[in-house]
RNA sequence: GCCGUUGUAGCUCAGUGGUAGAGCACUUCCUUGGUAAGGAAGAGGUCAAGGGUUCAAUUCCCUUUAACGGCUCCA
């Protein structure tokens, strides 16, 4: 007998050599129906594998996450029967649980797959998964499998057992479909109910572009049809929200191919939303005491072998103009500016910390492949902002910008990022990051420390910093899940050296002082196609590029409409008339879809009180109210930048 | 940059080897209507660009270009 503790502290006994799935039946058979796979000892293990010792065991569901990954794992194996039927000879990387779902990559030889091939093979996978397999788990010495697969032809899991010690091994058939494999899976293939493939993709083989590209099929899959009509129905709700859709039907920006790729035309929407963001960050930066300052959109060759970006980044900027013999690039960054603006006078320590700020419009040639919406793009402006101060005053000074970044996440409701501690990778030191082991040492822990104090939540994450120092960046998501650095904070020994910047200390010494980069607000374009989907287009009314639209309900008010909007422009609300010969409810209808925060509905009763009429969007009706009364409250929402 | 898909009216999208269609938007007219779509008429397209096959190409093939889904990259 063995000895099993439950979630819940209370130790069973049971034959040994009993499974999960056993223990999971002498509780209950509906329960042992959910069970996908088992916490055994804190490891992930078949629900039907033998145990043979005493253990802690947890059951595994689809609610749980090492459940649900085992469920889609073990569909990625599904997957690949169905593939294996379709395409023989092809050959198998690895299908892991993704996020939503899971993927299979693989190499089709001289075949092809395309969507058309979709549709019947989940209809294989639906057929393969009624024959209700089992998942069977069979452990190989190292050498057998190596020979099974050199027989078999196949370098890709050869690659794979390469890595492996003998022991390890194991494989994993259902069906006729056998695959390499370290498990679990779930008991049998009848779990799994409905299927839907997603989409092919080109994948390098193991992630790096010189090699090979490989078929990646994606596909997710659910314990019932139910589940996947709702993920489905909640993609398409998520679409709704992407900035792209949204920034289309509220104007905000426009692209034309004469433009060129990446390059965004912001529309009358979109740059009273741009106005409205440098004003609150001129505002809270002339108050955390920056000095503002402007530089040019190019420099030439020198400044930027200078400031080291060259031999890195010399790819992703825009080639350079050559102008009686020199070569002049356009600006990837607007650091190497504001250090010569830091050099032009020369500074004592009692100038430092020296803050200067500039909304900089910089180029990076991104890879065609790359571009997205307002996320991705080749001219961005930047809310960025130099910091140059000794290291005593740096503990201050990071914290102070990390704060700036916090009390702005409140003004926007951000909730839902992820702060990431990025530092170098030391195998790179001298390619990818400036060879100063101690400095990237040192200046790590310092950041470290900073967000430790400040008790702000992060992740640490190797092989992101920037090439001259260690950084924060704020991660966000895009509505349709993909991933973007929002905002940044960064710390540079490097370049104040390069630039040889310095200042006089209170011992009459030079010294260099330590730089931070800080982009709080990002790029105009990244942080206004965050917000588009944050809000779903609905803008609070501080932002609302339209933030009142009047009503009338027939020609014959249309001059009270326009007094009534003459006098909201006066007290800087932004306000339309809705001037066209239309009924009421079509008005009305149509400036729901676009968003616009407040109608005021104004017809007889209305004007002969001097009153109107409000409805909030998304709300309705909200009664009736005197304009000066409208406008005393819309103007203090609007000064508060009140959220909603 | 790489793999795959797509490109038809301002927008969303049908369609076809014999020089194109809907809804919305737009223009004009009728209607002056009280809280999410009133009616009628009209205008609008080198069917992404270039080349090829064909008696004939928007449709089939190739190249280019752009967008989209991924991969790689991201100071």
């Amino acid at each position: 007998m063995i000895k099993i503790t439950l979630p819940d502290g209370s130790v069973r006994e049971f034959e040994k050599g009993t499974s999960a799935l056993g223990i999971a039946k002498s509780i209950s058979e509906g329960l042992a129906r959910k069970v996908l796979a088992a916490n055994i000892n804190g490891q992930v293990w078949d629900a039907t594998r033998p145990i043979n010792d005493d253990a802690s065991l947890k059951l595994l569901t689809w609610d749980d996450n090492d459940g649900k990954n085992t469920f889609w794992h073990s569909s990625a194996h599904l997957m690949a029967e169905a593939v294996e039927s379709m395409f023989p000879g092809v050959k198998f990387w690895v299908g892991p649980p993704v996020e939503n779902g899971f993927y299979y990559d693989m190499d089709l030889g001289d075949k092809k797959m395309s969507e058309e091939d979709l549709a019947a093979l989940e209809k294989k996978m639906n057929e393969l998964a009624r024959k209700n397999s089992e998942y069977l788990r069979k452990e190989m010495p190292k050498a057998d499998a190596v020979k099974y697969f050199t027989d078999k032809g196949d370098e890709y899991k050869l690659d794979l057992l390469s890595n492996l010690n003998d022991g390890e091994i194991t494989f994993y058939s259902q069906g006729n479909f056998t695959d390499l494999c370290r498990g679990p899976h779930i008991p049998n293939t009848s779990f799994i109910k409905a299927i839907k493939l997603t989409s092919i993709a080109g994948a390098y083989w193991k992630g790096d572009e010189k090699n090979k590209m490989l078929t990646r099929l994606y596909g997710v899959t659910f314990p019932s049809q139910k589940q996947l009509d709702e993920h489905l129905q909640m993609l398409e709700e998520a679409k709704k929200r992407d900035h792209r859709k949204l920034g289309k039907e509220l104007g905000i920006y426009t692209m034309d191919d004469d433009v060129g790729q990446g390059l965004i035309m912001w529309m009358p929407n979109g740059t009273v939303i741009i106005e409205e963001l440098e004003k609150l960050a001129k505002e809270t930066e002339q108050a955390a005491g920056y000095k503002r300052v402007v530089t040019p959109h190019i420099a030439k060759e020198s400044m930027y072998i200078t400031s080291g970006h060259l031999p890195y980044y010399a790819d992703s900027m825009y080639p350079p103009m050559e102008m009686e013999g020199e070569k002049y690039y356009l600006k990837s960054m607007n650091c190497p500016h504001h250090h010569k603006i830091y050099a032009a006078e020369p500074k004592s320590y009692r100038d430092l910390p020296y803050r200067i700020a500039e909304y900089g419009t910089v180029y990076r040639y991104e890879q065609s492949g790359e571009l997205f919406g307002l996320m991705r793009v080749r001219c961005l402006h930047m809310n960025d902002a130099h910091i140059y101060c000794t290291k005593e005053q740096f503990n201050d000074e990071f914290r102070a910008v990390n704060d700036m970044y916090l009390k702005y996440f409140k003004i926007f409701g951000i909730e839902k990022y992820v702060m990431r501690l990025s530092l170098h990778s030391p195998d790179k030191l001298g390619i990818k990051y400036v060879n100063e082991p101690e400095l990237w040492k040192e200046t790590e822990t310092m950041v470290r420390n900073v967000l430790t104090e400040s008790n702000i939540p992060f992740v640490e994450v190797k092989d992101e910093a920037a090439f001259y120092g260690p950084k924060i960046d704020v991660q966000i998501y895009s509505a349709i899940g993909r991933e973007f650095t929002l905002a940044t904070n960064q710390v540079d020994f490097s370049q104040g050296r390069s630039f040889k910047l310095e200042y006089i200390g209170q011992d009459n010494k030079a010294e260099t002082p330590l730089i931070i980069h800080r982009a709080p607000l990002g790029t105009h374009e990244r942080f206004i196609g965050f917000l588009l989907e944050q809000y779903a287009g609905k803008f609070p009314l501080w932002l609302a590029p339209v933030q009142v639209k009047v009503l009338p309900i027939s020609d014959k008010f249309l001059d009270y409409a326009k007094a009534v909007s003459d006098k909201l422009k006066k007290s800087d609300i932004r306000s339309e008339v809705d001037d066209r010969h239309e009924k009421i409810g079509k008005k009305i209808r149509d400036t729901e879809l676009l968003k616009v925060p407040y109608m005021l509905v104004v017809g007889e009763k209305e004007m002969n009180e001097n009153k109107v009429s409000v409805r909030i969007q998304g709300k309705g009706d909200a009664g009736v109210r005197s304009v000066d009364e409208f406008i005393a409250d819309a103007v203090s929402q609007i000064k508060e930048r009140k959220a909603e």
